[in-house]
DNA sequence: TCCGTTACCGAACATTCTGTATGGTAATAA
DNA sequence: TTATTACCATACAGAATGTTCGGTAACGGA
């Protein structure tokens, strides 16, 4: 990929990160994003057809790397079928929120939360589904499997944002535990 | 209230609640809602100072009243105290859903689900910190109150979302059992 | 180092939407 | 009946969108 691109791109996407922590989405308009970034017009419409496309790259950039790394932990159930105590799932997530790149975190807590929480919960349950696929954990409670699938993702996501209004007082072993504590009566 | 302006208020709710169910809230132009509803510009504006004004006032007419209704209802602790077989002040809500005017179900499975699932929760909230205020149930379990409470709320309004996604196959009452399952060992 | 390629810029453009203003008309409530 | 007022049609300025185009310079391969 040419330098020249890769600097546009990347421009872009700063710009447009630093705007979505102080900005509502939907009032920022391209005209603020290639200000902020220093690009020409026709620059930002070369690399992206709209705005809400630029949302969508952002968010795959983000959530796409932090959900692959977790695919790659070994699933819940080897956790409590060998004995070994590594660490949940979740709190790995926890934990490396805090230390991604271009602040995921700023963004989770701005004014536009609502928009990256929602990309947060649409990646995080295919993740879900993988780990407790094939467990058996989940039919013991005769719900229905993608109900709780989809209700475990939501409630650590509502977790993360309840975290986060709160002025992430908690340490992520803590809020691991709440979170443990509120999904453990079903898996 | 002189019966234009009642005219003119209804005509841009339902033609604006109409879009909504096949539109993307966020491409419905003011110019689309009052060719729908047909009326003059000038009166939309003078009804309502934006597109999103008009929203939140949909919404507060939504879900202001049926959450209102819910309000009157005895607390929760009720139930399990007096051993009355009232039904669950969830179940109450769920019936409502499906007997409100203007369709409100629609809305919460159109395309737009999000901005309506969004204010049922803030309003839920309200309604379940009422619900559950000084029953010391929540207390037992050692989690902070309102982290219950908005998981509770949360955890409602997607059991709903769920259920509308999946073509509400279910009763009201057998999804109001699911949702006890739930939070069952929670209060 | 040279050269063809290509990303970028600045500027201009038509188009669409917004929010406001105005003067005339007709429904309303008292 | 009468004064009020909500409404309409129209026009308008301002802003944002998405596209086009010719010129410039940075780039990567040879």
């Amino acid at each position: 990929m040419d330098r020249r691109q890769r600097k546009s791109r990347e421009a872009i996407f700063t710009a447009f990160t630093r705007l979505l922590e102080k900005q509502a989405y939907h009032q920022i308009t391209v005209q603020d994003i290639i200000d902020e970034a220093d690009v020409g017009r026709a620059t930002f419409y070369a690399h992206f057809e709209t705005k809400e496309y630029l949302l969508k790259d952002l968010c795959e950039e983000l959530f796409g790397h932090i959900i692959d790394t977790a695919m790659g932990l070994p699933h819940e159930h080897y956790h409590y079928s060998c004995g070994m105590t590594t660490d949940s799932v979740f709190l790995h997530l926890l934990r490396h929120l805090r230390e991604n790149d271009r602040n995921i975190l700023a963004l989770l807590s701005s004014r536009n939360n609502e928009i990256f929480l929602q990309y947060f919960k649409t990646n995080l349950k295919k993740l879900v589904k993988t780990q407790f696929a094939d467990t058996g954990k989940l039919k013991e409670s005769k719900l229905p499997e993608d109900f709780l699938v989809n209700h475990i993702s939501v409630s650590f996501v509502e977790t993360v944002s309840w975290w986060l209004a709160h002025g992430t007082k908690e340490t992520p072993e803590e809020l691991a535990e709440y979170f443990e504590r509120i999904i453990a009566p079903l898996v």
